[in-house]
RNA sequence: GCCCAGUUGGCGCAGCGGUAGCGCGUUCCCUUGACAUGGGAAAGGUCAUAGGUUCAAAUCCUAUACUGGGCACCA
């Protein structure tokens, strides 16, 4: 006998350890079904799954069941991703733990511990997704990293093509650069934070001691990197001063006075002190008008090239010493709150520091055509679709993007550089690698500014290759070296798509799955991400990536704010399995990702899930505590003459297409409230009820081939979202089903058959459940205790309704738990309660203990209810213009409303009257 | 500044043209042999505000107000 309560864990191991056994999850080779693939989109190995992963996992996991078990050959292409930084942030923090940084271990032997950590951890995550249920094959040779070998290949072919094909360079301009992380961003790495600050108005005299003028700042610390203050030409307050020289305050260098027309007349002072340097709209106007570029904060987040005091601060204290001189000095004209978002890093939320420097870029501009026309054309479609818009619009904008990066974790740029003949471009300054014996000339790292790629590449000089080049072809020379910089963690998940099918390898899945079907993701990495697959795919692969972006909102705390670990709002999905189960806490979030909508989480929710499972759980055990364990059950054979097989047929049927429906459209959410709804309210909370005494009698076979029948039906629906209660109670019944499969998975959801569709049987059910509900409610009100059986007369004027009344006697007997119905056309017997039910009513006579004041205030209410009905009905049907222009079917439903409701009324009025 | 969502019972959300539903919570009754992680019942909302379209509006349109988000700007 199975235990009353369903644990999860034992269960849930069992089945996630056999499926994987029997590779369950892998894609037939040779079925001729049509495919549904899904990429993973391939979490960090930084650690362990989050409410996120969960989530979009989840989600996954959902649609791949689904579509296998409607007919598709489905795969769900498993894979790690390396994330650049935040990996390599991760393995600082543990190196500063012990003591050292990644330039004490150089390069080389740096690399080697990331390895390392990858090896013992890249596959945590993965486990985690098994136990979450996902229908992943995770052994060794089916998952993809980012950084492995076929991957490797993948990255040095797009990056070969996109080179030959002149979208590669490198460039020097105003970049991101995170002091922290030491490394440059691209644009959308960077976050922006609100932040209550000061607006800085500053007096910078001519350079003869005259007025000058008054610039209004926010980084007074980067002042000293001035090279000029640019008013608007038609700006008649500063004509006279254009051309002139100004003093620039504590450091006394003359700058110019030049007129750009960037500089918003009224803005401020109307007057921009222009930064080069430290400002890309500054570093802009200094580009047009040839200003020399100053760098007063160096890559450390330090003040450099300034005077002594300030050197080595940092800029963020250096902001207050300058605040406090140039108020001393008499300079600091005046000072106001002023608020204004500040970048920060998306990885470390340090602030981002604008640096000039060189890095590599990839034009985009053409690169996005495509992806454009196909979220235009809707080639590639977007669920829900309100986020199309800003995918095109930040397509429509899209920026050069910046892909190397200054860090040691990733796919070095396969950059050579001919130490012979680079001879004169190179510096010889080192950048802290100690694995360069024979190294006589060195490329500057990145970080350091300035440096030399751009003259290389315009010479010429730079050689793509993935492995060391055996000889320069231009010299002959041997000695080479290796740009030091990474690429962009992003830049491998763009090819992902098709990377994970080993191209440029022509290989049979390739061909296969790719295009492939959905992405699932969550819109916080639509440009990341998304974007740049779309692009990459139509520029190496010619085709989509994929055809829907199914997106869906963040976990939030229950207050709606991000989790976070410093905010101490973290839900721990195994944590909330381990105390829950899989099953449940996969429905909380299922049910609640409607629309891409952002979820509010919070342990309660994993309450309801929880529960369900105990449900269904719970109606299995009552099934087969009444089967014999040798009991043979046959298919249900149609047509059936009970009124409850019929109408949970009907229902059955209902439910499939509703179902169906929703997936079909992405809404996993709603598609999963019909399956509930069926199974808790319809099938158990109805049919078992009535099939329980009917398992007594001739009908038991015939009812539990409908019950078996309906409840693997519904394990079908189910198991997408709840893999693991499905999949264990099918197993239980399997031996009672006509032709079960292996697993769940491997059988096929239902179809809608217009054929089981069942009005008659639908009206006179719900005739049965609302007089039942109606003696319930008489009960309740007058305490009947359950137990206690009783009598009920039912009245009407009406033959046909009494005669379904009478067809239907012992299901509302059993239903009501009323020992006898007597029906026909009778008066209100004394001392006994009524209801009505359409055109019956229904007395229950109790003797002795009503309370007539109860009563008659309970009736009075329904009372008004009833006429306010029929006053609404009345005036709808005297309104001629509905009666003219609203559908007739409309205007017929309004009568049949405002005779029941003038029926009910005076029923309840006599009933009223006959208490007095 | 531009754009996009949201505003529905105590809380979280569905509904998106015919007078409101779900889950959680609350109150009452019930340990009847699937399930108290259960059953039955009840209370509780004029669907943000103001206009408009329509025979009919929570549902469509237009403003307004809050809330959240995206983009741009940020001297």
């Amino acid at each position: 006998m199975l235990p009353k309560v369903y644990t999860p864990s034992k269960v849930e191991k069992r089945w996630s350890e056999k499926w994987q056994e029997e590779k369950l999850f892998l894609p037939d080779k040779n079925s001729e079904k049509e495919t549904y693939t899904i990429v993973i989109p391939p979490p960090n190995i930084t650690g362990a799954l989050h409410m996120g992963h969960a989530l979009n996992n989840t989600l996954q996991d959902v649609l791949i069941r689904y579509k296998r078990m409607t007919g598709f050959a489905s795969y769900w292409v498993p894979g790690t991703d390396h994330g650049g930084i935040a990996t390599q942030n991760i393995l600082e923090k543990q190196l500063k733990a012990e003591g050292e940084t990644r330039e004490d271990l150089g390069r080389e032997d740096f690399l080697k511990r990331m390895w390392q950590w990858y090896e013992e951890c890249g596959n945590i995550i993965l486990r985690q997704l098994k136990k979450l249920g996902c229908a992943l094959d995770i052994s060794k040779e089916n998952v993809r990293f980012t950084m492995d070998e076929k991957r490797k290949n993948a990255v040095f072919a797009a990056f070969k093509d996109l080179w030959d094909k002149g979208y590669i360079y490198p460039g020097e301009r105003i970049i991101n650069w995170c002091p922290r992380c030491k490394t440059a961003l691209s644009d959308i790495e960077v976050e922006y934070e609100e932040q209550n600050s000061k607006l800085w108005h500053v007096h910078y005299p001519s350079e003869n001691g005259g007025k000058g003028l008054i610039i209004a700042t926010t980084r007074p610390e980067t002042m000293l990197a001035d090279t000029a203050v640019a008013v608007n030409p038609k700006d008649e307050k500063y004509r006279s001063l254009l051309g002139k020289k100004l003093s620039l305050p504590l450091t006394g260098r003359k700058i110019p006075v030049i007129s750009d027309e960037s500089v918003e007349i009224g803005f401020g002072t109307g007057a921009l002190k222009v930064t080069p340097g430290h400002d890309p709209l500054d570093f802009e106007i200094g580009e047009r008008h040839k200003l020399e570029r100053l760098q007063v904060i160096s890559f450390d987040g330090l003040m450099i090239n300034c005077p002594e005091k300030y050197k080595g601060k940092k800029a963020i204290e250096a902001r207050k010493m300058i605040v406090r001189d140039l108020e001393e000095a008499g300079y600091l004209v005046k000072e106001e709150p002023y608020k204004h978002s500040v970048s920060t890093c998306y990885r470390c939320h340090a602030h981002i520091e604008p640096l000039i420097s060189e890095q590599w870029f990839v034009k985009m501009k053409s690169l996005a055509a495509p992806a454009i026309n196909a979220a235009e054309s809707g080639e590639i479609k977007f669920h829900p679709e309100n986020w199309k818009k800003p995918f095109l619009q930040w397509l429509e904008n899209i920026q050069d993007w910046c892909i190397s990066r200054q860090i040691w974790w990733g796919h070095r740029i396969p950059a050579w550089y001919c130490l012979n003949c680079c001879k004169g471009y190179l510096s010889t300054l080192s950048f802290g690698d100690k694995d360069s014996e024979n190294r006589t000339y060195e490329i500057l790292p990145a970080n350091i500014y300035p440096n030399n790629r751009k003259e290389l590449f315009k010479h010429g000089l730079i050689i793509i290759s993935k492995e060391k080049p055996s000889s320069c072809p231009k010299c002959g020379g041997k000695k080479f070296e290796q740009d030091p910089d990474v690429l962009d963690t992003w830049f491998s998940s763009a090819l992902w798509p098709f990377s994970v099918f080993n191209w440029p390898e022509k290989t049979k899945d390739l061909e296969r799955f790719y295009p492939t079907s959905t992405l699932v993701t969550g819109y916080e990495i639509l440009y990341l991400w998304v974007a740049r697959m779309v692009m990459s795919g139509y520029e190496h692969m010619g085709k989509k990536p994929f055809s829907h972006v199914y997106i869906h909102g963040t976990v939030r705390d229950k207050k709606g704010k991000k989790m976070s670990k410093s905010l101490g709002n973290v839900i721990d999905p195994l944590e909330m399995m381990a105390k829950y189960g899989t099953d449940a806490m996969r429905f909380s979030l299922i049910t609640q990702a409607i629309g891409g909508k952002d979820i509010p989480f919070s342990q309660e929710m994993l309450i309801g899930g929880r529960n369900f499972v105990n449900k269904i759980y719970n109606v299995m055990r009552f099934i087969l505590m009444h089967i014999d364990e040798n009991e043979k059950i046959k298919a249900p054979i149609p047509p059936f003459f009970d009124i409850s097989d019929r109408w949970i047929f009907h229902r059955y049927n209902e439910m499939i297409r509703n179902f169906r429906n929703c997936m079909e459209s992405f809404d996993a959410s709603n598609a999963l409230n019909h399956v509930y709804s069926f199974i808790w309210d319809d099938f158990c909370d109805w049919y078992i009820e009535l099939a329980k005494p009917r398992l007594e009698t001739e009908e038991r076979k015939n009812v539990f081939a409908i019950i078996f029948k309906i409840f693997s039906g519904a394990l079908k629906t189910l198991h997408p979202f709840m893999p693991y209660i499905s999949e264990e109670l099918y197993q239980n019944i399997k031996k009672y089903l006509v032709s079960p499969r292996k697993f769940l998975l491997d059988e096929e959801i239902d179809k809608f058959f217009p054929e089981l569709t069942d009005e008659a049987a639908l009206e006179e059910m719900t005739k049965v459940m609302d007089i039942t509900s109606k003696i319930r409610t008489l009960r309740s009100q007058f305490s009947i205790p359950p137990a206690q059986k009783i009598k009920a007369l039912i009245s009407s004027p009406d033959a046909r309704l009494r005669q379904t009344i009478s067809r239907n006697t012992f299901r509302i007997k059993h239903l009501s738990r009323l020992c006898s119905i007597e029906i026909g056309e009778m008066p209100k017997p004394p001392e006994s309660v009524c209801a009505i039910s359409g055109a019956a009513a229904i007395y229950l006579p109790i003797k002795g203990i009503i309370d007539i004041e109860r009563e008659k205030t309970r009736l009075l209410k329904e009372l008004k209810k009833s006429i306010s009905q029929a006053e609404y009905a009345k005036n709808k049907l005297n309104d001629k213009y509905f009666r003219e222009k609203a559908p007739k079917n409309e205007v017929e439903k309004m009568k049949q409303r405002k005779r029941e409701a003038e029926e009910k009324t005076a029923k309840l009025k006599s009933f009223i009257a006959e208490l007095e």
